[in-house]
DNA sequence: CCCTGATTCGC
DNA sequence: GCGAATCAGG
């Protein structure tokens, strides 16, 4: 595949769109996100914050120095392998990872942390009692980074388990319990009248 | 693990 | 110019 003007029209579309490089690989087809991604830059395009803006280390900053541009070859051949100094890590494994707190949770009420005083929003908890359905119900040993870590149930019983579904972004807890673990701050929401 | 874009460099 | 491999971050 080559691109065509067609097809690099419907790129600029996708992308002024907002579409993500992998969504308009897959809407060309016979590109890959890579692809598309040289391609955007190679147009000039870019600059598009999807989830990491980050800094840039603008190095651009040309005061008034019309010569002497220094150019420092940098780091053009970066070792394929990171792992130059690894030290024989001796499984840290000792984090609590789940912030399981020793409050008795009563059975059958899926309660889990900071219920508090704070009433979280009716499609939270419908979703929440949606996803419970679909759990893994894994226990604590099958815990990884990628799992929700959301108990449920009741840990002085059998009856107990964690949610295990897929987890996103570094939280610790699948969508649904994200959205009832972590109050938007502003849960304090009286409905007046 | 999934995802995202950014960059490099052989082709 | 192209894009796979890699990097870097969520």
């Amino acid at each position: 595949m080559s691109w065509t003007d067609e097809r690099v029209e419907t790129l600029k579309k996708m992308w002024g769109e907002g579409q993500s490089a992998s969504q308009i690989a897959k809407e060309l087809g016979g590109v890959t996100r890579n692809a598309v991604i040289g391609k955007v830059h190679r147009l000039g395009l870019s600059n598009r914050s999807a989830g990491a803006p980050a800094a840039k280390p603008e190095a651009k900053a040309k005061p008034a120095t019309p010569a002497a541009p220094p150019k420092p070859e940098a780091k053009p051949r970066p070792s394929p392998k990171t792992e130059a100094a690894r030290p024989v890590s001796t499984e840290p494994e000792t984090r609590p990872a789940v912030p399981l707190r020793k409050q008795i949770i009563p059975a059958g009420q899926p309660l889990p942390p900071q219920p508090s005083a704070n009433e979280i929003s009716p499609e939270a908890l419908a979703k929440v009692n949606e996803v419970e359905k679909k759990s893994k119900k894994i226990s604590l040993m099958e815990l990884t980074e990628r799992t929700c870590k959301w108990p449920v149930g009741d840990p002085a019983t059998e009856d107990f388990w964690f949610c295990g579904l897929p987890v996103q972004a570094g939280k610790p807890y699948c969508e649904a319990h994200v959205g009832v673990a972590f109050q938007p701050m502003s849960s304090r929401r009286d409905r007046k009248r």
